[in-house]
DNA sequence: CCGGAATGGAACGTCAAAGTTCCATCTTGG
DNA sequence: CCAAGATGGAACTTTGACGTTCCATTCCGG
């Protein structure tokens, strides 16, 4: 494959990705636009939308997981490496927003798919901090990891919408998943 | 309006919530099965898809408004109008998915318009909390109440999922707002 | 500089959803 | 019981996205 067409295809998976995020029903020529690509050039790309749909998933999903790597999250102490996990989701939160803002992305492709990160670190993440007594126990690692999504997800809205600074998003997504709601209790660190 | 009239509108409403909040792209003969209803009544009661959506979601937040003013939010120590606002939240959690599951639902209807709960209760209860010391006062009222909708529409769509059970959906869904997901160090309650 | 590759635009056919009309049937209040 | 209202089904037109084809133009490596 040629420099240009790996250009072109990154770059229309990645305005698919962005352009999905906010509006799942975005027709074909709005994403070609965005892409800054004629409507015939996105078709020999992707013969129809759903090769579109499947190949952004894909790439998105390969996006996440290897951010996520990155953040090292089975080295050090398990809130450290939650703390850069959550700041690798945020970089990514437009191709967060759009494997999860459709809930049905996610069910519809493949039985018991995972396309997030297959052996996913942030399971393993959980049940170390778990196991280390750092993190609720009580609660599935399942759920937490929902929660975790959800939170970064919501961040990502309320910055997008302009309710909360850019950089303040991490801090106050992760004070929130680690004190919840209620005020601090002055704990021991 | 006549009994049957108020009576079939209320089923559509009702089927329009329940259906669009799975699939936001449902055909309106969909709709129309789903309410047990014709097509062509469907018509009759709404002109066309854009009213019918927008008088689903006018429904939908009164049906919400109404739950969580039930809900007495205003009385009684914070924490627990906090618990019976957010079981009043989760029982009208198809409605709640219906609205917030698209992030353009509520931005692309009116400037600044407020549909849920007008003067927002829970704001205020939010507010209240803060104010008497039981909810962190470094976090805005307004990423405060994000929170606690994204958490229970997480908690909704994995007891859809089959991930959670249906009565667990509330008391997990407080745990994680008063702690956080850390493991909860013997707080004095 | 050149030839193949890549692109963009225009035009066309296809198709499903949306919206409309008409009429037969059923329900219901009086 | 009866008439007005409410409903459902069938058939039709319209609309817009989708997918395809063809060709002119531009880009880029050799």
């Amino acid at each position: 494959m040629s420099g240009a067409r790996s250009r072109t295809r990154r770059a229309i998976l990645s305005a698919a990705a962005s352009v999905l995020a906010r509006d799942r029903t975005a027709t074909l020529p709005a994403i070609a636009e965005a892409a800054n690509v004629g409507r015939t050039t996105l078709h020999r790309y992707f013969p129809d939308r759903e090769a579109l749909i499947r190949e952004t998933i894909k790439d998105s999903a390969e996006v996440v997981s290897r951010s996520v790597q990155d953040a090292a999250p089975h080295e050090g102490p398990p809130l450290e490496a939650f703390r850069r996990v959550i700041t690798a989701f945020v970089d990514v939160g437009d191709r967060l927003m759009f494997l999860f803002g459709d809930p049905r992305l996610l069910e519809s492709r493949g039985p018991t798919s995972q396309p997030i990160a297959p052996g996913d670190p942030v399971l393993d993440l959980i049940r170390r901090g778990q196991a280390e007594g750092v993190f609720d126990p009580e609660l599935s690692p399942f759920w937490i990891r929902s929660v975790v999504w959800s939170l970064v997800y919501t961040g990502c809205e309320e910055a997008a919408n302009g309710n909360l600074p850019r950089h303040g998003v991490v801090s106050t997504v992760l004070r929130t998943l680690e004190n919840g709601i209620t005020r601090t209790p002055a704990r021991s660190s």
